[in-house]
DNA sequence: GGTCGTTTAGC
DNA sequence: AGGCTAAACGACCT
């Protein structure tokens, strides 16, 4: 690069090099797991992320056409009239493109009637009058003639865009033998097939150059066209118009009115949290490495300065105890009114200190139960002052045991920017301060018995916990803020209490039934192998593809990435067609390892006291569910024989008189009826008869009393199938009917039940305009694929977004009556111990029966005004099956 | 040892 | 070609 103080602007003609990656590299390797392709955007920002190192330029732009239709289309149709329908594959690829470079803070431009060439051309004469040093890129041959002293073209080799051939003024010469503002001259004699424009016949280029060097220009030879002689000179006087014509039409205009000029195209800083958004969803790991980078090279924090808060540099840490601490708190809280930063530190489950963050000054507090006078430190952690936190639950629950109170968590990063972003995983405060301020925070590796770098201190934590907040709290919405007051933040202690209690599990129950499955998986495998001839893992599916479709013969089932499944709608599907014994003993084993599998990880999990706890995943589903792992308890077995036994070791803890269950029934549906006020179906639930058996009588116009397990079977599938964007394949292959059939209940269902459709149908059309989704009480989930070009991204996108609402709502339901529930639970010795999406379980305390299920009957079917009663079914018992219903 | 794909338990 | 999950296992890669 020259040493030149000159600014350096960098245009590009975004389509053209777009459309050349697009052909250089292959669609295969370059797929997102959803089946975008980003082999375009991928070479394309290889090679912008080469021109910035290489080039660093000072300004930069990129050009895109908005169609193929121009001012020169409209002189002459046949412009570029060649060209087929541009791929798909490649269109979807463009708006895709257009955001990455938009979170790289690069400015894309494209003007109704031009192209994207003029709009360089323009860019080029004006920067270079205003002494900038121009580098153009573009594919395109006739932005050769841009090239003069100050502007150099980059222009991208046969091989694709990974190498790019500098055409400064010496360069054309050397190449063409003729000036660059002769270039258009030559090419409008020879004619572009690219672009669809004839040229003079037998003329090439050779001849070309030859008439210019003697004649100075296309004028110059069309005046002396008389003096050609042989075949050339004949067709040149003939087709002299082609010439003319081409001339004009690849002239590139250098006046294209522009909203903006050279100066105002100077180098932006990224938005570090775009970037990792886009490249995450491009999948693109490498490049994201790469680009960042040069973030950081060019100027580190500065360079995100405008989309995070300032980088004042981390504040010295005190260290703080007693009274000292006790007026610093109160000074940097303002009395409590201020929010502090909080992060609490432990080693093996016990409390080792507290970090505490303000604006400008972070304290440490080192802790350990009876050592010093903690009374300020107590107090505030007690008091209402609003504390602002990171992972606020584990950390919470760590302080309980500890022997601590913790009141007025006000803020979780983690639940915040899960309700920015909910379909991302759950994050730490290390990826937060890195995602969205785009700085590093150290943490000890657990790993390293002498770490290499000093882990952050909690202090440090607490400071940057209270950053994220600012940073996030801008970006969130109204209705999210609200969900994140009023629902997430309360929550937070409620399953905090849950997963300390936990639940008794019996776990001699659990024992005998291990015994007993295990005899039944070891005898089925035995009689397996015996129908086979030779024994093999059932558990494999590619040895069982081999038995099945190589061995055995069978019909090929449905196809999978790595074969043919062998899952049991499969498995159900060959047995019909194909009878053989092995289809039915795997079935059996299949069924019995899976129920070993699950006894294992909830027995595995009994603490001494004859308790499971769970750990409730609050930021980890995107529609606003709770999950539950280790282990899961939300999906203990029950709707076999067998899986009630599993739930029947689930038992009222020590002391408590009988566990209570309570359940929303059919909550979706009633949320369906609410949102798409459907008049039939808000007519069913006021009816306070069987939902399935009302609307199975609407359907097949018979009476309620007449309405077959049969009818009400399909019915029931059709309901269900309605929130989840069930099509009549997947339904007629749920039921085994015909399609045909399916898809005649599908219009019966909607001839009685039209406003449902219609409000799906709605639901996406505005998640399509909005970008998202919204719940009943304003928690969102974006959607950026239902206008994606690929048909199967979007109907997914289209299935997604019409189920969000429906269990989006009913999960802030349950969640709203959970903390409702819990603050009535308060003097209370009855503890809630289990959330399964619609439905709660209780240890109920000796002689709090009445009162609890008052309670519970109330703060749920209260939770939520709907059009629509909500029905809350209870059940108590000695165990969980038992108090089931 | 990590990641992906398949399968299956629940709602 | 049916929405939201957790978990186990096999297969494959490093």
């Amino acid at each position: 690069m020259p040493d030149s103080e000159k600014p350096t602007l960098l245009v590009i003609d975004g389509h053209s090099l777009a459309f050349r990656a697009f052909y250089a590299l292959p669609v295969d390797s370059f797929t997102t797991r959803d089946g975008q392709h980003t082999n375009a955007i991928h070479g394309f920002l290889s090679m912008l992320i080469l021109l910035l190192q290489n080039e660093k330029p000072t300004h930069l732009a990129v050009a895109f056409d908005i169609s193929r239709f121009s001012f020169r289309t409209r002189e002459y149709p046949e412009y570029k009239g060649t060209r087929g329908e541009t791929p798909s594959e490649f269109v979807g690829q463009v708006p895709l493109l257009q955001e990455a470079l938009a979170a790289l803070g690069i400015q894309t431009l494209s003007k109704e009637d031009y192209e994207a060439d003029d709009i360089l051309a323009t860019l080029a004469t004006r920067a270079s009058a205003e002494g900038f040093d121009v580098l153009v890129v573009s594919g395109d041959r006739d932005a050769i003639q841009m090239v003069k002293p100050g502007v150099t073209l980059l222009y991208p080799n046969a091989r694709g865009v990974s190498e790019l051939k500098r055409y400064d003024r010496d360069a054309v010469v050397e190449r063409y033998g003729i000036e660059p503002e002769q270039y258009p001259d030559v090419a409008a004699l020879v004619g572009e097939t690219s672009d669809n424009l004839i040229g003079i016949d037998k003329v090439g280029e050779k001849t070309a150059v030859k008439w210019i060097t003697q004649y100075g220009s296309l004028d110059g030879i069309l005046e002396h066209a008389d003096e050609i002689t042989g075949v050339v000179g004949e067709k040149l006087r003939e087709q002299k118009d082609r010439a003319i014509r081409n001339r004009k039409l690849n002239h590139l205009l250098t006046d294209v009115e522009l909203p903006v000029g050279p100066s105002d195209l100077a180098r932006k800083p990224m938005d570090v949290a775009a970037v990792r958004d886009v490249f995450d969803r491009l999948q693109f790991k490498t490049l994201l490495d790469r680009v960042l980078k040069i973030a950081a090279a060019e100027g580190g924090a500065d360079a995100i300065a405008d989309s995070a808060p300032a980088a004042a540099g981390i504040p010295v840490i005190r260290t703080l105890i007693d009274e000292e601490l006790g007026k610093w708190l109160s000074t940097q809280s303002v009395n409590g009114q201020s929010a502090l930063g909080l992060r609490i530190e432990s080693t093996n489950g016990v409390v080792t200190g507290f970090g505490i963050g303000a604006a400008d000054e972070t304290a440490w507090v080192p802790w350990a139960a009876g050592r010093h006078d903690y009374v300020a430190l107590e107090q505030w952690l007690a008091s209402d002052a609003p504390k602002v936190m990171t992972g606020a639950k584990a950390q919470l629950k760590i302080a309980r045991d500890s022997g601590l109170t913790i009141n007025g968590i006000a803020y979780d990063t983690i639940l915040a920017s899960w309700l920015l972003k909910p379909s991302t995983k759950a994050e730490t405060l290390e990826s937060q301060v890195e995602y969205y301020l785009g700085e590093t925070l150290q943490q000890s590796d657990p790993n390293q018995l002498i770490p290499e770098t000093e882990p952050a201190s909690p202090a440090t934590q607490a400071w940057y916990s209270l950053r994220l907040s600012a940073y996030l709290s801008e970006k969130l919405d109204a209705g999210s803020l609200n969900v994140l007051e009023t629902i997430e933040m309360p929550l937070v202690p409620v399953l905090a209490t849950m997963e300390r209690t936990g639940i008794t599990v019996n776990r001699a129950v659990l024992g005998s039934l291990t015994t007993d499955l295990s005899a039944k998986a070891a005898d089925v495998a035995e009689k397996a192998f015996a129908e086979i001839g030779r024994e093999i893992n059932l558990g494999s599916p590619k040895q069982l593809q081999e038995v099945l479709f190589d061995q055995l013969g069978m019909p090929k089932t449905r196809s999978n990435k790595t074969g043919f499944s062998t899952d049991a709608a499969s498995l159900a599907d060959l047995q019909e067609q194909n009878p053989h014994p092995f289809l039915d003993l795997l079935l059996q084993h299949r069924d019995a390892t899976k129920l070993l599998q699950i006894i294992a990880s909830i027995d595995k999990a009994v603490d001494g006291t004859s308790r499971v706890h769970t750990t409730y995943e609050q930021a980890g589903s995107a529609t606003g569910r709770i999950a539950s792992n280790d282990p899961n308890l939300q999906n203990v077995p029950v709707k076999t024989e067998t899986g009630r036994v599993i739930r029947s070791a689930f038992e009222a803890g020590e002391g408590y008189e009988t566990l209570l269950t309570a359940d929303y029934s059919q909550v979706e549906m009633r949320i369906m009826a609410h949102l798409s006020g459907d008049e039939g179906l808000i007519e069913a639930f006021n009816s306070g008869e069987d939902l399935h058996r009302f609307v199975g009588a609407r359907i097949f116009h018979v009476d309620p009393s007449e309405v077959t397990p049969t009818m009400r079977t399909k019915v029931k599938a059709m309901s269900y199938g309605l929130a989840y964007g069930l099509s009549a394949f997947g339904l007629s292959k749920q039921l085994r009917i015909e399609t045909s059939e399916a898809k005649e209940l599908m219009t019966d269902y909607f001839a009685r039940f039209g406003a449902v459709r219609e409000y799906l149908q709605n639901v996406v059309e505005q998640a399509r305009a909005d970008g998202y989704t919204t719940t009943e009480f304003g928690r969102r989930r974006p959607f950026g694929d239902l206008t994606s070009s690929n048909r199967v991204l979007r109907e997914n996108a289209a299935r997604q977004a019409l189920n969000s609402p429906i269990q989006g709502t009913a999960a802030d339901i349950l969640k709203l009556a959970m903390i409702g529930i819990d603050q009535d639970l308060n003097g209370m010795k009855s503890r809630m111990l289990l959330q399964v999406h619609d439905e709660l379980v209780f240890d109920v305390a000796p002689g709090e029966l009445d009162d609890l299920s008052a309670i519970v009957r109330s703060r749920m079917a209260g939770a939520a005004q709907l059009s629509v009663p909500l029905d809350v079914q209870i059940g108590t018992g000695p165990n969980w099956d038992a108090a089931a219903h």
